[in-house]
RNA sequence: GGCCCCAUAGUUCAAGGGAUAGAACGGAAGUUUCCUAAACUUCAGAUUCAGGUUCGAGUCCUGGUGGGGCUACCA
């Protein structure tokens, strides 16, 4: 339709001031609801053409519009708004498509023949995931689930930073400490026990550092020169030259991490196609500088180490491999690029990463285009916002760290503790209970985190965030319940729906309202791409839930005055409901059939 | 110091240069003999400041203020 009405606003000011326009500057949105009408079409743009005052513009433009366009069936100008209103036949039309097309709104999966990447979570092995962590999953697997819709083939693809110092601290104070602990004998998970000693060596790390300082040492010489760090260092080097002894250990604590993680990511709800390993990928990254090195792309300083002079692009130099040749982050990262390419030739690689990164990202494109790969363009770092708490950022120094798990169960808890006390699942099994808890308290941390635009910090409260009333998950679910229940009670009295209509009578103005919003699902579906933000996904979800919900709550579906509306409410509602689902499924977020 | 990002009701979030800036939570007041009240209805309440561009600015530009990030041979 849109396009339609461009081409006849096109031939309307064509015929009527004989002026070329734009197709830019023909402007057309929805009807404010405080106004008649359904589609409005903005007419100061045209004015330079008409040399009229605005409501004369619109009015010729309308009345044009009207003649050639048989949807049309009136309009009105307010100042230089002409508001378009289309025949209650064009919606109910509309209409009957979506209740045939159980794919309304969706592209046939890989039919544009491209595959996008999407990197997401990039965990380190050191620790267990984090809010941080949830926040990038989320987001990553939702953008996953949106390109998918739109027609793309789509890789989900984590890498683990499996290597370096971090991990050498972790098993260093393991090695000290831990007294042949494994995870099954601590009765914890593989990620929290690694994590533990993490902390273990940095309190060590800092006793030694302060013991150090105390003696004369000053800060800089103290932090370099404490025992333990040196240590660790150490445990590096031995790790590079593939000591078995540390290859051992660093395999074994490893294993114990993966194990932990995919628990984290199994009850978040979150796969992946592909695991790239750091360890595996830094020796790509290394050929690749090395190779760059000889064609002279990059440089070698006396002591060694080799940099890309990036400052014809604005930027500084930067470090590629360090003066003993190991690589550093940056290198890993072009190998993994390399291997992700050759593995998949992707139309676009999109990577969900924290927007700290955002100088690193603009150096590892440039430097991918300088070495001369020509896919280096296709790169998109969708650089989203830091989650802070509403004391600031979180701090492990502090324990204000929020944890992927606890946070996950605390959901389920409060989705429990709401629902018990609500009473309404009482006649259902344990395990059908548990099951519908998980959906809600998982609902209800999705949305919250997923209706914020990626792009922006977001401010999380743990205590006070999350709620299941107003604007959450839970309020969306809930009304999918409340769908699926009326459904069920048709089903119940032997009344059929069918997957065919064709509305002969007017609906009243709520129902045009309704479908005049589920007809916008497949324009929505093509923002979130485009904007590359699930944000309006879950806007639009919402906007969709409140007003099917004073639909329900003014009219009666299963009571309606006669068959023919009974039926046709039937169908609203389970548009609805589908449409509900298919939008949550874009999230990552399950809907119940009851609550 | 340099570079980048952000600033909207008490709070957390919306608003592709377009109409009277939307919601939710919190506050005040209502709705149930009726399909799930985790719902619905009503009220009060906001664009950081100063300029500029434009027929039109929360949105674009310049500057100020406030906050965050980056600026490692860390990742």
């Amino acid at each position: 339709m849109e396009k339609i009405l461009t081409d006849k606003v096109k031939e309307a000011v064509f015929s009527l001031y004989n002026r070329q326009v734009d197709e830019k500057q023909i402007q057309l949105q929805k009807t404010s609801k405080d106004f008649a009408g359904d589609i409005t079409l903005v007419v100061f743009p045209f004015l330079g053409f008409s040399k009229k005052k605005p409501e004369e513009t619109g009015k010729e433009i309308g009345n044009y519009l009207q003649e050639n366009v048989k949807e049309i069936t009136g309009f009105n100008t307010i100042s230089g708004f002409l508001n378009l209103v289309m025949d209650n036949k064009y919606w109910t039309d509309l209409f009957g498509k979506m209740v045939n097309d159980r794919d309304f709104g969706f592209k046939k999966k890989g039919s544009l023949n491209k595959t996008i990447l999407v990197e997401f979570s990039s965990p380190n092995t050191n620790k267990p995931l984090h809010l941080g962590h949830i926040r990038n999953n989320l987001i990553g697997y939702a953008l996953s689930k949106i390109f998918e819709a739109n027609g793309y083939r789509v890789k989900k693809v984590n890498i683990v930073n499996d290597r370096g110092i971090h991990i050498c601290k972790s098993m260093l104070a393991w090695q000290k400490w831990g007294e042949g602990i494994t995870p099954e004998k601590a009765g914890k998970k593989g990620d929290k026990l690694v994590g533990d000693f993490y902390v273990k060596f940095e309190q060590e790390y800092k006793k030694q550092i302060q013991f150090l300082i105390e003696k004369g040492a000053n800060k800089d010489k103290a932090v370099r020169s404490a025992p333990l760090m040196k240590e660790a260092h150490k445990m590096l080097r031995r790790w590079e030259d593939g000591e078995q002894e540390i290859i051992d250990l660093w395999n074994r604590m490893n294993s114990w991490v993966y194990k932990g993680f995919d628990k984290t990511y199994k009850s978040l709800g979150v796969s992946f196609d592909k695991i790239y390993y750091e360890s595996d990928t830094y020796k790509t990254g290394r050929e690749i500088v090395l190779s760059a090195l000889e064609k002279e792309i990059l440089f070698k300083k006396e002591d060694g180490s080799v940099w890309v002079d990036l400052s014809e692009e604005g930027l500084d130099e930067k470090v590629l491999l360090r003066s003993d040749g190991t690589t550093v982050y940056m290198t890993q990262d072009l190998g993994t690029a390399f291997q992700r390419y050759n593995d998949y030739e992707f139309f676009r690689q999109i990577y969900v990463v924290g927007n700290e990164q955002n100088y690193h990202f603009q150096v590892l494109v440039l430097l991918l285009d300088k070495i001369g790969y020509k896919w280096a363009k296709d790169i998109y770092h969708l650089s989203y916002g830091m989650v802070e708490l509403p004391e600031g950022k979180m701090k492990s120094r502090e324990g204000t760290v929020v944890d992927a798990d606890d946070l996950i169960s605390e959901m389920i808890d409060t989705a429990r503790d709401m629902s018990e006390e609500l009473g309404k699942l009482d006649t259902y099994s344990e395990k059908q209970k548990e099951d519908i808890f998980r959906i809600i308290g998982l609902g209800a941390l999705k949305y919250f985190i997923l209706k914020v635009d990626p792009r922006k910090n977001m401010i999380f409260n743990p205590k006070e965030s999350i709620d299941f009333n107003g604007n959450t998950g839970p309020f969306i679910q809930y009304t999918y319940a409340r769908i699926k229940s009326v459904i069920r009670k048709a089903t119940e009295k032997n009344i059929k729906i069918p997957d065919k209509t064709d509305v002969r009578f007017e609906p009243n103005k709520k129902e045009i309202e309704l479908i005049k919003l589920l007809a916008e699902f497949p324009k929505i579906v093509q923002d979130a791409d485009f904007q590359m933000t699930p944000a309006v996904i879950a806007n639009y979800c919402y906007e969709l839930t409140k007003e099917f919900n004073q639909f329900y709550h003014d009219f009666s579906i299963l009571n309606a005055e006669d068959d023919e509306t009974r039926i046709f409410r039937l169908q609203l509602s389970e548009v609805t409901g589908r449409i509900i689902e298919k939008g949550m499924g874009l999230l990552g977020i399950e809907v119940p059939e009851r609550m």
